[in-house]
DNA sequence: CTGTTAGCGCCTTCAC
DNA sequence: GTGAAGGCGCTAACAG
């Protein structure tokens, strides 16, 4: 019984390739990486050797003996977040210009992280980007492991680990400050999910501007979304009793559910009677009904980043951990009355 | 010079668990195999040896045996779509459900396929779900390499491959009808990129619909996206010279841009003097200012087939090509008058 | 520049 | 139920 090919199925391998170019199979093997050196007639003979037999090598032969796979791991919490797609789509683009491929991992809730990790292991990917919150433990995984790891928007508490954030305390005291200038008094916050890290760093810096004036704002928890925008602002003009003048919402998707239940709901005009104020700067943000005014992430800049950054220690996996930090812009739009 | 483990950092391998377990590397190996025979006393060995040095198999060294790399390409268009991210969710979701991993491409440009694809074959992906237009060459690829392909609301004209699609053409025919219905007499229909499978569906359902009834609809084309949207409703109206009573829309964002700029530029009421419709059913279209009429997509059951469907082919390499067609739900929002 | 020779880490017959 | 070999498809030293 001959040995090769019992399943004409499996897909042609380097030596068939060989075989048909009349070459070794280490020939082919040259041919198909960067650094090699073939004669270029030996080499334009197996691609089209190659080409003809649909050849290509195979990732998981070649992964287990370089041990680089090109695969990174993008994890992240809530693809359904306005927010994520956007970052997504940029980090997929990136990520493939530069010959790696996106495993693709999404949490239904943050307690999946360590069953996600177990998911990741396996495939040894060359490294990580996370938009999803790490306990120390689990980054130390991942340094265990020798795998880099970039945080987005998120920052390592204890353990070291590369991150790239948008500055959300910068971003929510320019808010106070402009908003504080036009005279607003009143002020209410909705803030994001307590997990949420980010949400936390912009509840944090939004209170602490407005105490450091004296101004005790009403607050109210939300969970990112559309409908815990409408719920807030409801339950912020409950606890005021109305006379509420200014409201910073810890993202956009919450403003915008916001504006939408004070004008369709209380009938409030806006920036009139009220001000609403968001982050992030997705694209609904700009549609002509809302006009968000909000602080915008550099996303391109950011994603940018970390791509980099990644590769940068993937490459060179002595380096230290860096942190990136990125301001972000405000886009006055006509949600709020500015000074 | 002692052969193992020159590196350190490489990760423990089963010939580590097994000398630490005092078995040999096939008992390891059984142990993490689902119908493998292993004494429950000695897997419970090698399990404790293989947590304590971190032992995961490694995936490129099992793909390359079996040949069952539990990689599924996702493949997808537009992620900054609004439609998309949900489904990319649920697919992820359901396919990490399953054991399976994600893979994920996306296309800057429609005419990237090519490189795609090239890209995908090195790893030895189990099957590829695909939201974007390929040709006949292209699906024909996934067959000759034997790897099975479900395209999302698509078909194949004539290659054979799997199909999970909404049926535009009746909810384009029910919104029609309920316009109609409702007595509306002069239509406008903005639709998508000639490049959209769905799109074009999508048009010519609705365009069919009306002439039928002898009705010539005003027509502009746009991108898909919310601002295309309003220069449609901006080119309709001049084609009509403002007598314009109904916009169909053939997708969500774009109605949402008419809606806006109907609203907003031109001041009309909706409905009461402009009808607008979508098709979709998207998040935002429920919020409160737009609550828009639209087909809503059963997307939980669409990625629910398109992965089951999907496994089933994996696992049984022989079947046949089955096409799946959904009925969209029909959102009755507050964007149209219907009768 | 080219072919030969070992493995990468694991699964998979086989004997036992 | 367990261990000993062989090999998946390819890369990485080596000789030539």
């Amino acid at each position: 019984m001959p040995k090769k090919k019992l399943h004409e199925t499996d897909g042609p391998t380097s030596y068939d390739v060989a075989s048909l170019a009349g070459v070794s199979q280490s020939a082919v093997s040259r041919a198909f990486r960067k650094g090699a050196s073939v004669a270029p007639k030996t080499r334009e003979k197996i691609m089209r050797a190659a080409k003809q037999l649909g050849y290509q090598p195979n990732a998981f032969a070649r992964g287990l003996i370089t041990k680089r796979t090109h695969l990174i791991a993008v994890v992240l919490s809530n693809l359904t977040n306005l927010y994520y797609p956007e970052v997504l789509a940029e980090l997929t683009q990136r990520l493939s210009a530069t010959g790696n491929r996106v495993l693709l991992f999404s949490l239904a809730s943050e307690s999946d992280v360590d069953a996600v990790l177990g998911q990741i292991w396996p495939y040894r990917v060359d490294g990580a980007i996370v938009a999803a919150r790490l306990s120390d433990e689990q980054i130390q995984q991942f340094n265990d492991r020798g795998v880099p790891i970039i945080l987005y928007n998120r920052v390592g508490d204890m353990a070291p680990a590369s991150s790239v954030c948008c500055d959300s305390a910068a971003g929510e005291r320019e808010l106070v400050k402009q908003l504080l200038n036009a005279g607003h008094q009143s002020f209410g916050i909705i803030a994001g999910p307590e997990d949420s890290y980010v949400g936390e760093e912009r509840l944090q810096a939004a209170r602490k501007a407005l105490l450091n004036t004296g101004i005790e704002p009403f607050f109210h928890r939300g969970g990112f979304d559309y409908e815990s925008g409408a719920e807030g602002l409801r339950a912020l003009l409950d606890q005021s009793a109305g006379k509420l003048d200014a409201v910073i919402c810890t993202n956009d998707a919450m403003a915008l559910g916001a504006i939408d239940c004070a004008r369709n709901v209380f009938e409030l005009s806006i920036p009139d009677q009220i001000s609403i104020v968001g982050f992030d700067g997705v694209g609904p943000a700009r549609w002509s009904s809302y006009q968000l005014t909000t602080i915008r992430q550099p996303v391109r800049r950011m994603t940018q980043a970390a791509v980099s950054m990644l590769i940068e220690r993937v490459e060179n996996p002595g380096m230290i951990p860096e942190q990136r930090l990125f301001g972000g812009e405000l886009l006055t739009g006509k949600s709020a009355r500015l000074g």
